[in-house]
DNA sequence: AGTGAGATGGCCT
DNA sequence: GGCCATCTCACTA
């Protein structure tokens, strides 16, 4: 079943969690996708030093965190590279969850590492062809370009590990933050 | 295996 | 002008 609004209004970490093991669908002009979530980082918001609001920084690039839980944020960085967020919480506690690991569904049966292609954030959106145009949009309306499902696939908790978060070195004391999630031994993870 | 540099352009001050 | 929620390749060893 299709994810419903309601999913993506608790805080960033609670959704970050729950989003192992659920399936993105990707549309595009003449093409559907599928894969399975197994890789998140929360982003605490307006207080969190590594989040693009931090001290409530409301601009045209960042307004998509900022209409509540349940829409998509994409930005563009480093020249070359897309990144997919699922925002969270609510249009007064603003939060985002960065997706940085995907398993392509059907899963393939062997995969050798370097033709991983859906193992990092900007190397999926690259793959699913996920630009800024698939930014604001509402998740849990089925018609949407991007929405997610739970098809019953359960993670244990147990196989749930956390670290630090990827690339916010310049965050400060943030930047030790457990707020990175994931399938412990799932091969589409980004990094050890 | 581990390190370092380069690509490349929007965003924000 | 400087920074950046990344990735790949070349190089060392």
């Amino acid at each position: 079943m299709i994810l419903p609004r309601n999913f993506y209004s608790e805080d960033a970490v609670s959704v970050a969690i729950e989003l192992l093991g659920k399936t993105l669908h990707i549309r595009t002009t003449d093409e559907e996708f599928c894969a399975r979530i197994v890789e998140t980082e929360a982003y605490l918001g307006v207080l969190d030093p590594a989040s693009h609001i931090f001290g409530d920084r409301k601009t045209e690039r960042t307004k998509s965190i900022y209409m509540g839980g349940g829409h998509s944020y994409v930005y563009f960085i480093y020249g070359m590279y897309n990144c997919l967020n699922l925002t969270a919480g609510t249009t007064d506690y603003p939060e985002a969850v960065l997706l940085r690991g995907l398993e392509p569904l059907p899963s393939p049966a062997h995969v050798k590492k370097k033709d991983l292609k859906t193992n990092g954030p900007g190397k999926l959106c690259k793959f699913y062809h996920i630009t800024r145009a698939h930014d604001g949009l509402r998740l849990w309306k089925k018609d949407s370009a991007l929405y997610v499902t739970d098809d019953g696939f359960h993670i244990p908790e147990k196989q749930i590990s956390h670290r630090p978060r990827v690339g916010v070195d310049y965050a400060g004391e943030a930047a030790s933050w457990p707020l990175r999630f994931y399938i412990a031994g799932n091969p589409y993870v980004s990094k050890k």
